[in-house]
DNA sequence: CATTGGCACTCGCTGGAGCGGAGTGCCAGA
DNA sequence: TCTGGCACTCCGCTCCAGCGAGTGCCAATG
């Protein structure tokens, strides 16, 4: 029973404080929201709180604010799951529907992210590994260069150019292209690029596959193996550190430097990858301690979640119910429209 | 005689408020600089500079400060051209040279900018308008699936998907492509599209073009025109905002937000393209006046500096001789790298 | 035993007074 | 035309007092 009222005062001053930026106290607790004790009963249950570490005191005699672990309590379990608006969809959709390509659908998403949360939103582009071959299309743009395409499922193309070291006859590049197509169409990345090493390691016995078919293969493997663009972030809404407050020095520069390294940003999205739900990280509990005082909301997006991560970065301080609502709306409709493509 | 002392009051002051960001007096001034002249004298000069509106006090009895007016002098005569240090020089080949593609290159061009002058940098990627057709391929990837890939001298390649109506015999894509290629290759994209329309709109007499001529050269004019590419920019050090010193409300928030709107950053950019020199637009000089406090050093890179713009944007208290030879350094390399391509 | 009202106490914030110092403008003299 | 001297301005700092929000503790109560 009072722990049930020392919950439910947790609740109080988590909520109460992101709205207002200040310490809340006893009396001011009681007044917004109607628990039907008085202040000096809810003194008692904030000092145990305090003891459990779950509030701290600014100074003696402030009010209290949550701790790193009083908000991890309340995202575990004081949080209402807060429905998706139906603005906030309306607001999504419109927002998304109008992309073109894969790099519009990213960078739109980034922004409606950030405008519905009014943090930094952070979208980290379709991952190749979890991606499947589309189609692989050989071209001879004369008679001894070759421009490899590899359309994948996630959208994303890439392409190479390659100097033959003789000519290659039309019939042998179109026998080619439909091995390849073959052998690697429909896999996962890394199961095509496994089929397409095979096609020059071929069992003993067989004819020892040919330059030309050599040095294809290798460089679409290359291409597949290629994780440089998988470190590919895009980072919207910068604008709403402004809101950051005081302590400019503590809270929005090493922020600044960490939006910057895309390694960083990388593992902070990272661990959300595949989780199936929403993850928070609050101050410190990742390994970064310049970012002890801001939160990360992420989740994957695409199938299983497994795709790639989206997420937004913002103080300790933040609307965590409504942060995830968004950024979970935003990850879903994502992985919609991708599907769709 | 007179006159070109207050011009050297002038240089020694903007260097000393741009070095310690501190209003500065004539006393310090003397020291600092050995003018053979008492401060009484150094007073004289710097009424008569007030009076002509390059220097102003914060309050009666602080020390100068130069106005926009001060900067824009000093830029235009007063300071010395920086060469490039072969320090930045070498700073400048090491990182670029590693790039692997566009993209790549884009990248690590803001960043390499962003360190050296320590300020927020901009870079816009090529722009289509003033690239040349190196290739188009032409691909049946089933005999009612076109893929048109457009291959630009800037190392730009776009690619189009269209579906066919009725199917296409390999000897009549053959004779498309070449016919396509004869007439884009080499030209610059607007002409390019000219000649491509020309295919589709012959003289009267001649035969009609068939349905499938006429969806290719549309969606390769189409792709040619799309200019939501040319308004692609990257920005990179934004953490140097930290180092705005105070007023966080009237300079980084505003600057933060200009950093997002791509259309501002590319109109700020803008005025440089092409011009053949460094741009340098100071204080309130543009039409943005949140941006009152800020200055933007910008130049074209490319042929005839044509391509595009880069550049960085930071306060109008800034070090304008070695981010002017930061930016032309860099622009140069930049130039290079995309011809050698 | 949880709850409540009362009460003394703590401590940060605000605002005004006072002071030091950097810098200026002006003037008379070289 | 330059220079030294001098009075003046005004910012920024520190000190201090008063205020008020908020607390912790205690004794009383259901």
């Amino acid at each position: 029973m009072q722990e049930d009222r020392r919950l439910a005062v947790l609740r109080a001053i988590v909520e109460d404080y992101v709205a207002t930026e200040e310490p809340v106290g006893s009396k001011a607790l009681v007044e917004r929201h109607h628990l039907n004790v008085s202040p000096a009963t809810i003194r008692n249950d904030m000092a145990a709180l305090e003891e459990e570490g779950y509030l701290a005191q600014p100074h003696t005699s402030a009010g209290r604010v949550p701790t790193d672990k009083g908000y991890r309590l309340f995202v575990d379990r004081l949080s209402t799951v807060k429905p998706t608006s139906s603005a906030e969809r309306r607001a999504i959709a419109t927002f998304l529907d109008g992309a073109v390509d894969l790099d519009d659908v990213v960078h739109r998403s980034v922004r409606v992210l950030a405008q519905l949360t009014r943090q930094v939103a952070v979208v980290q582009y379709p991952s190749l590994s979890h991606s499947t071959v589309r189609h692989v299309e050989i071209v001879a743009l004369t008679p001894t260069r070759l421009l490899l395409v590899l359309i994948l499922s996630s959208g994303r193309v890439e392409q190479r150019l390659i100097e033959l070291e003789g000519e290659l006859a039309e019939a042998d590049l179109a026998a080619l292209r439909s091995r390849v197509n073959l052998a690697a169409t429909g896999e996962v990345i890394a199961e095509a690029a496994a089929a397409l090493n095979a096609l020059i390691n071929p069992e003993p016995g067989s004819p020892a596959p040919s330059a030309v078919t050599v040095s294809v293969v290798d460089t679409l493997v290359d291409a597949m193996s290629d994780h440089r663009s998988d470190e590919r972030v895009v980072v919207g809404g910068t604008a709403n550190l402004a809101r950051f407050g005081d302590n400019f020095d503590t809270s929005v520069r090493p922020l600044l430097e960490a939006l910057e390294e895309q390694v960083v940003l990388l593992k902070l999205l990272g661990e959300a990858t595949g989780s199936g739900a929403v993850t928070v990280r609050i101050g410190a509990e990742g390994p970064y301690q310049e970012l002890a005082s801001t939160s990360v909301v992420a989740t994957g997006y695409g199938p299983d979640d497994a795709l790639a991560s989206l997420g937004i970065v913002g103080p300790t301080r933040m609307d965590y119910p409504g942060s995830m609502a968004a950024v979970r709306a935003v990850a879903r409709y994502m992985s919609r429209i991708l599907d769709e493509n």
